[in-house]
DNA sequence: GAAGTTAGACAAGATGCTTGTCTATGTCCA
DNA sequence: TGGACATAGACAAGCATCTTGTCTAACTTC
């Protein structure tokens, strides 16, 4: 079985959606039914420091408007707050409110937990073996917790992003 | 490394990301610059025997509109073609003209390729564990060819499905 | 031949992204 | 010190993909 790249492709894809799908549900059934996985992911780039949309649309490879709109949600909903920054008058700082991070701790637990179903399935050891084999092959730099838009931008279409604003070159 | 759940989940994602986009790239030098993932997979269906937008519909988990839509976008770029079907007026029988037998066939060499150069990097034999380890998880139910919209809903949002119009019963 | 089902289409709306353009503020340096 | 340039954030418009909801025309069943 499977000795189509395409197949390989499937594949991960089918892991990775089945791993998702069942950490949003039960996500719902804990009272997070308003969020998705990258809300998840884009709460986490705040939580670790990327408190500005700006700084937000680079690490997560969008455009700042996407960030900007992304934040706006996440605000709306409770997770994150904005607030003036007193040495920068541009800006507007991101803090994470006590709801986004109770909400990123459930997820942690939920993916653990689903880990842990897989590793009964297959065994810890061969679990293991799978991730070393896919982090070799994925590389690091693609495994960013803080890579939201990297998670699910439209369609799998090619990712723009940098600083599209101020472009005009041409 | 990786001992989280989301860590996994993310090693799933980045894994299929890079097939996904070395494979689109690819596919543009090769002078198909106007397809996604959903289209081949689309197609793929169709050539499969999902000739009518219902059917492709039921195969692919999305809404009856969504199919349409989709075919309608590959009529318009010369992948499939609609005609009257003789034997039920209502439906158009869906056909794939060469154009998009080439597509497939080119999706499929360079996918097999990424799957070689894959196995040149870890070993083909670590390779096909993985994919053996995955399919245990994944099932093959997961691993059908013919599902674009599970591929790529909107941010990977709760899929949808099955007959939404004459649904109506509230 | 009436009741129910199915194929396909039109319209409208939600999401999540993209450009393009603009203002206000900061920074750099001649 | 002041002008050139970069940066933060916002508004507007648009695209792509998917969703409801509603409708007609054509089968199917009894």
């Amino acid at each position: 079985m499977s000795r189509s790249g395409a197949d390989l492709a499937l594949l991960l894809l089918g892991g990775f959606r089945s791993l998702v799908d069942a950490a949003q549900e039960e996500l719902g059934r804990r009272g997070y039914e308003d969020v998705r996985p990258v809300h998840d992911f884009a709460i986490r780039a705040i939580a670790a420091g990327a408190d500005s949309a700006s700084e937000l649309s680079r690490r997560t490879a969008v455009t700042k408007q996407a960030a900007a709109q992304t934040i706006s949600v996440l605000q709306d909903r409770g997770y994150v707050v904005r607030q003036a920054d007193p040495g920068d008058a541009r800006r507007k700082r991101l803090h994470v409110t006590d709801r986004g991070f109770d909400l990123l701790r459930e997820g942690e637990a939920i993916f653990d937990e689903l880990r842990e179903q897989w590793a009964r399935r297959i065994g810890i050891e061969r679990l293991q073996q799978l991730e070393a084999q896919l982090s070799e092959l994925v590389g690091s730099a693609a495994v960013r917790v803080d890579a939201p838009g990297w998670v699910a931008t439209q369609d799998f279409g090619p990712s723009a992003a940098v600083e599209t604003t101020t472009r005009s070159g041409a």
